[in-house]
DNA sequence: ATGAAAGCGCTAACAA
DNA sequence: TTGTTAGCGCTTTCAT
């Protein structure tokens, strides 16, 4: 924060007061076209830059807000965020960006932080309870978490519909006996996914079907190890496999590679979240439109900040679509 | 930004001056133990949060820094601004996030931005040259570019060194005919992996080794086309290929899989960077040490900031190494 | 159409 | 040890 010309200075330079020059930066009051120009040629020439940090102080508005996010590091979420500073750049908002490795305190840290940078407002993704509990005066809108107590506005995929369609692709693939391979922990869009697929299940055959469910923690080795497991304990008689993320899926299907099982011939693979790693190892995903995600998220935070709009549903929802791929390709 | 109780409400529950409390939060000046005690109880009971644009406004450091990157989507880049802010974040500093998209128009109304947010200072990763040759009297850290005139700090991987073991690595696997995948762009980094690469056949054989470039525009697609256009114009007679990054040695992974050339039995391939697809994909690579590109350049602007150091080299070189995957293994 | 003046919340001399 | 005061750069009434 170095030295800088002030609008003072610039007002000096014209003649004028700061007043005047404050009113032309911003449009607003009388001036004459004359001055005007006056002031803005001087801008110009020296290259003036409003100082921010006096006018968020003056108007108790920062035009900047927040994100709190597990980890940058993950391609969902990197597109989120992407798709969040898009929409806020044009209109002036600046974002800061905080990394929490889905730790709590850290969390909560970062809340902290943003209040005293004094963030017009906030987008969670993916935040735990305990942060999505603490009180703050503070638009919030949620992506992919729902409060289960506060009122908060939420941005969400239609998890639900998208384990449906991941189901039917199975179904109409003629797959029988299906493992789900899940994350363990209970949170509300995995879980959804799963009710999705049961649904589904009931919706298309004739209780012919039959699934196993398969917690693992959400990484590759962990479902591979899972998998490998049921395989050398000859548990394994699937032929379709739903997994609630590509990652998940990408591990079991690494394990069923290994011990000569063929995709799709003998078993049908489809993941969720269509990100990178599905498109590069051929594995048919439930696609996540993270670009509407975050670009929704943030028209309905600027939306509350600005309060442009007089309502706004509480819950957003988006809709999901799934891309097939040789994962579940019928060899017929 | 809501209205939060300020320091002088503080001040006046605990029946002192505001200058007091101030300097309790801040641990500078005398005070009696006292009331350091009653005023922390106070601010503790009314959750007072100081406001960090008031005390910006006044010492002229706003405790927030800006990265500028082309897409933060890109794993590469995640990793590094993961690091920046984790090494940010403990100091008190907040870190702003500006995508540009490689567009030079876009870097240029960033900059200016933070500069009217009044950042301590500036990260670049992979700036153009335009911008870098803006002036500002910013401190500013530039990874993975150098600017060609102006004197600015600069944090690199050593690329050259980079190039050299990927060469090696081929040359010990008894590569003769070496394909050079490269973005066509003239790049520094680039060009000095190539150099690199040059180099090692220089010191390594007896001028038996054949290399040929092949310039590409960054990109899966584009360098899968360019490597099947070469063997279909039945110009593909190589052992070996060099890519300058994973996604170039992926996209020719694809184009030679596709024309039954084995890997690595026919041709052996080095990538660059050693991100996940390279790992996904049993591809060797030369890795970059993101984690400490993003810290180092943390840490140069921050002592820069806070001139806590007298010293900084100009420039910074992190070392690499190469990981061995299925791609250059020898079937002996 | 323009300006004077107050004040946003804080810190840093300087006084007491 | 504590308080008084000025002022960071801006916006916003209210005069003129």
């Amino acid at each position: 924060m170095k030295d800088k010309i002030t609008i003072r200075k610039i007002a000096e330079l014209a003649g004028v007061s700061s007043a005047t020059v404050s009113k032309v930066l911003n449009n607003n009051g009388r001036y004459s076209e004359e001055t005007r120009k006056k002031i803005l040629d001087i801008i110009e020439k020296y290259n003036y830059q409003p100082n921010q940090v006096a006018k968020s102080l003056r108007t108790n508005k920062s035009k900047t807000i927040g994100i709190i996010v597990p980890d940058i590091t993950n391609e969902f979420f990197a597109q989120i965020v992407l798709a969040i500073e898009k929409y806020c750049d044009p209109l002036g908002y600046s974002v800061f960006i905080c990394n929490t490795g889905e730790n709590e305190e850290k969390e909560i840290q970062h809340l902290k932080k943003l209040e005293q940078q004094r963030v017009d407002g906030l987008i969670y993704l993916s935040g735990s309870d305990k942060l999505l509990q603490m009180n703050t005066t503070l638009p919030i809108v949620c992506i992919d978490r729902k409060p289960k107590q506060k009122h908060a506005f939420i941005v969400t995929s239609d998890n639900f519909n998208g384990g449906y369609l991941a189901a039917k692709k199975l179904i109409e693939n003629n797959c029988n006996h299906i493992l789900i391979i899940r994350d363990y922990r209970d949170n509300i869009p995995t879980s959804d996914r799963v009710l999705g697929f049961e649904s589904a299940i009931k919706d298309n055959s004739q209780n012919t079907i039959s699934k196993y469910v398969l917690k693992v923690e959400v990484g590759i080795e962990q479902a591979k190890q899972a998998v490998t497991s049921l395989i050398k304990n000859n548990k394994f008689h699937f032929d379709g496999v739903f997994a609630t993320t590509d990652w998940l899926a990408y591990g079991g299907m690494l394990a069923l590679r290994e011990h000569g099982i063929r995709i799709p011939e003998d078993v049908k693979i489809v993941g969720y979240d269509n990100i990178s790693i599905a498109k590069y190892n051929s594995i048919t995903s439930v696609n996540q439109n993270k670009e509407l995600l975050g670009e929704k998220a943030a028209e309905i935070l600027i939306g509350i900040i600005e309060n442009k709009t007089d309502y706004f549903q509480d819950i957003v929802t988006i809709p999901v679509n799934l891309v097939e791929r040789n994962s579940t390709f019928s060899i017929s």
